[in-house]
DNA sequence: CCTGAAACTCCGTGATT
DNA sequence: AATCACGGAGTTTCAGG
């Protein structure tokens, strides 16, 4: 896949603010509505654009807590059914299977931090295959972007 | 913030599709389009909603390792510094200061292993105040959603 | 908090270079 | 791969219930 310049600039624009109307890019990039709407077109075919999502502000709705979770499991734990079991838990947010010390590592988004505690010990605890976990708490989240382009 | 059902369905269409046409939430919904206008400057205001981006697939992009790795610092070090760094490195999507074993944590996108191995030698190594770092390589993102509204 | 209507802007497509 | 032109659609605002 291959993108231009021109490319990047509608791709900037659009991660910065999913609804700015093709015109204005237009405008802004030096031609016409429809060659932009071409493109853009052309950069949703391609998979390079996974969608536009309105991006929800977890604080106005009290989510004050973010946390890292690695979780340790059985050797005999089935992977397939704890991540059925985490896709419930809607505090999930995000959820890997990785290398490294855990095999599983998850992000969980609580209201803060009797909530969070509330949440490992009554849902994530309480998985079989679970065996123990350890949990890295954010104070701050400093940086949040997507991938450069 | 208190937000009633009307405010949840246009929040969930947005989240699927920044780009849902106000008209078409409206007759989702049975009201008018002014209405939901309304209801979503509303929205806006509130700081409920922190935006509207285009989501990028970072694959096609040939991003294809996601890695956490948590970082230890020396006492004497300067976050503030450290952050600042870490924001130069643009495989850096995320950084966090935490609780727990480590000070920061940051996630971090790279082509592939090789080129996670060279972010770590070369950029997040050569910070002034790392001592040193626990990587933990996502083999697989299973869930990837925001907070449930 | 809703509606309908008016004015304005944008979208998507087809024909053309 | 860009342009213009155009009809259909969406956005925004406002007066009014």
């Amino acid at each position: 896949m291959k993108i231009d310049g021109i490319d990047k600039k509608i791709i900037r624009s659009l991660i910065k603010d999913a609804r700015t109307p093709i015109l204005s890019i237009a405008r802004d990039v030096g031609i016409s509505g429809a060659a932009i709407h071409q493109r853009l077109r052309k950069l949703e075919k391609s998979e390079l654009i996974d969608g536009y999502q309105m991006m929800i502000n977890p604080k106005t709705l009290g989510y004050n807590t973010i946390a890292f979770v690695g979780l340790f499991l059985e050797n005999t734990a089935v992977l397939s059914s704890i991540i059925k079991r985490l896709k419930e838990v809607s505090e999930v947010v995000e959820c890997h299977y990785t290398t490294g010390n855990f095999t599983i590592f998850i992000k969980v988004l609580c209201k803060n931090n009797e909530d969070l505690m509330r949440v490992l010990e009554t849902k994530i605890k309480e998985i079989k295959g679970v065996v123990r976990f350890d949990t890295f708490t954010s104070l701050n989240k400093q940086i949040d972007r997507q991938v450069h382009v």
